[in-house]
DNA sequence: TCTGGGGTCCTAGGACCC
DNA sequence: TCTGGGGTCCTAGGACCC
């Protein structure tokens, strides 16, 4: 039995909920979101307007400033994206049984089992699904339907902006033979390259292939490559798996040669981190340290802890162990740093309660649970170590 | 020209154990 | 003195996605 899959994607979603947002900017056609004209960041989203000049998602912003000078520039809201994402989700589980956001703007519905009920086409249900998106958010989407998640997925791709794409069983080869291998999900850039210097640029080519041809030509990578060229991909949606990581991190507004003031920052990350794990019932076995280089250079560093922790002074000790010897080394290079950032990763669920934990680590607990509870009223920056309050304050100065 | 922030998954080498 | 093979865990880096 084929699968049925839907994927929806909503069209320029950053820039349309900031534009819901904010009634100044909805008569501006040429909106870019990501950060003001003069930041560090990159594009989030550009308006089809501003892509017309040859703005596109993750091009840096002084880019995008070149190419499009005329332009509006604003960073976006976090809060407001995940709003909007909530409703819509609710919008899409009404439709289907089982929904899995793939991101705060995408998500894939299932409907297995609902062969009587749509015996044909799921075309009637898209359009009832796009409308009821329009009604209740003011969002427009695009949707696209197929016996997988690569095929729905690159069926919404085609529909853009604001289209329907259904792709039924048995034509996935045809709708495929169009695309260049470079449209195929899990394709990047660097794979693409190789790709083409092997000769290969269009999906139809991996198509007229034997699998054992294509592995002389490509090597270990072939079988993956061919399924998908086929369409062959998973057709059930596994329902979501808890987070098998956590982080914060961020490019500073310039680079930082100042190790006191990267400790700081560390240890305000740690602290969303560790919150964050305690909303979810995880605790962390593994911190990471990440740092960038001025010359963008990336490395991480990292500790796996003997006893898996969700509380901020157990995973800032192995930071702090962790930044200095990182740090000299970006001063051996005569590099400063430009980004920083901490990450919880070797996730399990917390246990319930340990009758032989040491009493120091229990009072560490009920201090942690007070905290989080000033923090849940009056927000994360209520409560604050005094390392970043002084350092918040010589910011001032 | 200057490259975000949140993730996932994969690879490869080394330590260690049996 | 020279030396196996498999499994697991850990670390570091990188490709990729939105």
């Amino acid at each position: 039995m084929a699968g049925r899959i839907m994927h929806v994607d909503l069209d320029a979603f950053f820039v349309e909920v900031c534009r819901r947002r904010r009634p100044e900017l909805r008569d501006v056609p040429l909106l870019v979101v990501g950060g003001r004209r003069d930041s560090r960041g990159v594009v989030q989203s550009a308006s089809y307007d501003a892509r017309r000049f040859g703005v596109r998602s993750g091009m840096p912003i002084a880019q995008a400033v070149r190419l499009c000078p005329e332009a509006t520039f604003v960073q976006g809201t976090f809060d407001h994206y995940r709003q909007a994402s909530r409703t819509v989700r609710q919008v899409l589980s009404r439709h289907a049984p089982t929904v899995v956001m793939a991101s705060l703007d995408e998500g894939y519905l299932d409907f297995a089992g609902t062969e009587r009920l749509y015996p044909v086409s799921l075309l009637p249900v898209a359009e009832a699904v796009r409308d009821d998106i329009r009604r209740e958010t003011g969002l427009d989407c695009s949707i696209g339907i197929g016996t997988s998640r690569m095929v729905a997925k690159l069926a919404s791709d085609f529909a853009k902006p604001r289209g329907l794409c259904e792709v039924r069983a048995g034509w996935e080869h045809g709708f495929l033979a169009g695309l260049s291998l470079a449209a195929l999900p899990g394709i990047g850039p660097k794979e693409a390259a190789r790709l083409k210097s092997l000769g290969l640029q269009e999906v139809a080519q991996v198509q007229c292939l034997s699998e054992e041809q294509l592995s002389r030509l490509i090597g270990p990578s072939a079988r993956l490559l061919m399924r998908r060229a086929r369409g062959m991909g998973s057709a059930t949606l596994r329902p979501d798996r808890p987070a098998r990581s956590v982080s914060r991190e961020t490019t500073l507004p310039r680079d930082s040669r100042d190790l006191r003031q990267l400790e700081g920052l560390l240890i305000r990350f740690v602290g969303l981190v560790a919150a964050d794990l305690r909303d979810q019932g995880l605790v962390a076995r593994t911190v990471v340290l990440k740092l960038r280089h001025s010359d963008f250079r990336t490395v991480t560093r990292r500790r796996t802890l003997d006893c898996p922790t969700d509380l901020d002074q157990e995973l800032m000790g192995a930071l702090k162990q962790l930044l200095p010897p990182a740090f000299q080394e970006a001063v051996r290079r005569r590099q400063g740093i430009r980004l920083i950032g901490a990450s919880a990763t070797g996730l399990e669920p917390a246990a319930p309660l340990d009758l032989f934990e040491p009493e120091a680590r229990t009072r560490l607990r009920a201090l942690t649970r007070a905290v989080d509870v000033v923090r849940d009223r009056y927000g994360f920056d209520a409560v604050q170590p005094a390392r970043t309050l002084k350092s918040a304050r010589r910011r001032r100065s």
